[in-house]
DNA sequence: CGTGCATTCTTGTCTAACAATCTTAAGACC
DNA sequence: GGTCTTAAGATTGTTAGACAAGAATGCACG
């Protein structure tokens, strides 16, 4: 559509293109928990067939960013306190072993280094999405440098969830972004000294910090997550 | 399953239906190695529509049971050493997790007993496929009794390349079926002594060992991989 | 003998439609 | 008036047919 970028290959699927566009406004929190997504409100809404939004739904249901049972509408899932826990848990086990296997290289990825550097820009400038997103590139590149395809799957089959609770609950403008961000640090270094059991360890201590922030403003009234 | 159980709800959808019909025949080698799977193909194969066919690829697609690039046909894969390799790192990866967890609480889960009895009985009467599905559901019955949702579903994402590796090269004719269950043992022993770290070792050494005859395999002439 | 073009195969997407199922609300009965 | 039943509406599951775009193959021509 419109005047054709020819550089940019984003999303060369329609569906590609549909997917990424929803995820980002569920994600972002646009569009708000327990929110129904039916599938010809999507078709409409972005003139599209009704099976390319199936299929674009379909995906994001298999990556935990909708919930859906059979012949049911689509939903914006609200994380309880217990699945909160259970993806932490998830998190911590792939992330744990992620950071070990690079501690025996030793080589501190150039992508993670870069988020690092990202994040301290977005939080002096106070830009909320854009500090959300470092911190998810942070902890995918650790991930992805790992060099395991299916280890890199894996996470990402979670990440979904991941950042939607970041972004909708906003947790993070709770936490001082200097903390996360010597967090990050002290990980790295741990990786950079070749000490496997300690890079795992502080990964472990810095999501247990992310799960707390995340699961007191859950049970303060701050979980203002109401939409209208 | 036989005489019409009215309890366990097979697959209510077409799709579900059509996406394990063809799961059952690439793990088993029916469909082999290399062999490609057009939407045609299959929709009339199966006598269903061409879209129901594709969101039976795609779904095998995401589980890692078959290749596919934009507008290319569909092919089952081949796994060199390299790919072997990452996947047993990534299931090393959950099923370590798992055991540890498990042996957190020292329940010993009642599927894994089954299952480790069922592998007995197949090993005994020469099935070679109850055979592997009782492993395979031995390991899957470990993971699930964590009772994260999200763990299991990691863990199936990279069962159906498990399933495909041990149902093609039959790699396990060579483990004495003995060996397998006495370290299967030694692993529920771990758990129901409550002993995290040793359970997480002897899980490791098992898949080591399940790699090591695998790779084995492949190197080796043996690696007739041609069903008829 | 090699290169380029055209044919053909396959997938991506759309429109239209019907069936099955779930949800909602209205109406009947107590 | 309240509760249960039932019917209408809404939503998804599946199918059919069609067209366009990308990929692969072979043939003709240089």
């Amino acid at each position: 559509m419109s005047t054709e970028a020819r550089l940019e290959l984003g999303p060369s699927s329609l569906t590609d293109a549909l997917y990424a566009s929803i995820r980002k406004r569920i994600v972002n929190g646009e569009i708000p928990q327990g929110e129904k997504l039916t599938e010809v409100r999507l078709a409409t809404e972005y003139n599209v067939a009704r099976p390319t939004a199936k299929a674009a739904l379909e995906r994001l249901t298999a990556n935990g960013l909708l919930r859906r049972t059979a012949h049911k509408t689509a939903v914006v899932p609200v994380l309880d306190q217990d699945e909160i826990r259970d993806l932490f848990f998830s998190r911590v086990t792939i992330e744990k072993a992620a950071v070990s296997a690079l501690a025996v290289t030793g080589e501190v990825p150039a992508d993670a280094a870069r988020a690092q550097v990202a994040i301290e820009y977005a939080a002096r400038d106070r830009l909320f999405e854009d500090q959300v997103e470092a911190d998810i590139a942070f902890h995918s590149a650790l991930v992805s440098a790992v060099g395991s395809r299916r280890l890199s799957r894996m996470h990402e089959l979670i990440l979904g969830e991941v950042h939607l609770t970041m972004g909708q609950y906003k947790a993070h403008r709770k936490a001082a972004p200097s903390t996360v961000a010597s967090e990050h640090a002290a990980i790295l270094e741990a990786i950079r000294a070749g000490d496997a059991s300690t890079a795992a360890d502080r990964m472990a201590y810095h999501l247990d910090q992310a799960q707390s922030r995340l699961l007191t403003t859950l049970t303060d009234g701050s979980d203002e997550v109401v939409p209208e």
